[in-house]
DNA sequence: ACAAAAGTGTTTTATTTACACCCATGA
DNA sequence: TCATGGGTGTAAATAAAACACTTTTGT
């Protein structure tokens, strides 16, 4: 999924089933490899991508009739590739956005829907974002990132204090230069950390603060 | 999973592999059946529960040596049952203790923690607490079940208030028997819904209140 | 009357959103 | 010096945790 707009990369299927619509890129499992192992051969030897910033399971898809002929029970994933990355990629291969997907083969759609929506959620609550932006950029570069991923606009101030509090944000000491009209240049940060946790332990029915009063742990 | 601890439902294996271990209840996805299907049917016909209150999938265990022999994927769920269902089990099946689980056949132990972690999350953020409990309850019965599965003491009045606001408890108009220790009389509440929903969406990096400044949604 | 359990009122704390205002730069 | 972003200070809003206190029952 890359950036500007959220979006994912496509293949358009050339044989039937379902020739000309486009299909979420993956394979057969092989004997001798997980599924997450599995899916990053695929995404490097179909369609060039190497440069995964993330990768989790989203779910099983298992509907009898899913897929015409052989029955296939699929493993979906999402999987993150930084915004300024931006891999070569195969003639029939392309990022679509997610919010405007061509006739997509099988139950790719609603795969997409789902893991648009993991994103979303985990956006809110852990530092997936790392995963979205480079290495090194400014508050507003990170705004477009997030407000393209969830859809609406995100306040820069806000986002900032959010990650800031939770100690997920480190300056570089580097500033941007400014664009042609002029403004102040932009500090650029780094996420602190380069893999995904949770940060904003949920909010309700937490421990008491005091003394464990209750049962086991 | 079941109440006064969080308990998982193993049943002990007679043969080769892994003989007397514990093993999460389970077996092969027919062909005409999808995975959710499926598990309900196994844990029918194998163990004999019937009344799952919510089932949901947890992830896939892929690793190719996870278990001996052929090669196995597994799709992990976690199945709930309300705290009153009692199901008449086989001989070789009994509830276990999720915080003290026995020996394990094959990665099971790490699929029930990946559950209890799953479960525990949810019952802040969702009204998945309706899995637990039976019809109808008191708050403290409640707190009782949340505390069980949280491992912590909850406070029956914060849990009041927290599912109150959300709008998921409804009054029965009833009230029940104090213990021979007096006391006054609970009310009884039940869960409006009976179907898993989020209900504490997320709170950080949320839409902004008024005008929908940004992109598409 | 008193103990026990339930339930309500109120304060405190945490955390985020909203918004006003100040800062640094280019033309 | 002014337009254009960038960044900070501060207030308002929200929601949960903590705790004191009242209510209703059995003995």
């Amino acid at each position: 999924m890359r950036a500007d707009s959220l979006q994912v990369l496509l293949w358009q299927r050339a044989l039937e089933p379902h020739a000309h619509r486009w299909s979420l890129p993956g394979g057969r499992l092989g004997a001798t490899e997980d599924v997450e192992t599995s899916i990053k051969r695929q995404l490097a030897e179909k369609v060039d991508v190497r440069q995964l910033s993330h990768v989790e399971q989203l779910a099983v898809f298992s509907a009898p009739r899913r897929v015409p002929g052989e029955r296939v029970v699929a493993t979906a994933f999402l999987g993150l590739v930084p915004s300024d990355v931006d891999p070569g990629l195969p003639a029939d291969t392309r990022w679509h956005p997610v919010d405007d997907l061509p006739p997509t083969a099988f139950d790719h759609d609603s795969i997409v829907l789902r893991a648009r929506h993991r994103l979303r959620s985990k956006l809110s609550y852990t530092n997936i974002g790392f995963a979205l932006a480079p290495p090194e950029f400014t508050i507003s570069a990170l705004r477009g990132l997030y407000s393209a991923a969830l859809g609406y606009r995100v306040s820069a101030t806000n986002l900032q204090r959010v990650l800031a509090r939770r100690g997920l944000l480190e300056p570089t000491g580097q500033t941007a230069a400014p664009g042609r009209a002029g403004g102040r240049p932009a500090a650029q940060f780094r996420f602190v950390e380069a893999s995904m946790s949770v940060t904003d332990p949920f909010a309700v029915l937490r421990p008491p603060n005091q003394a464990r009063t209750g049962g086991p742990s």
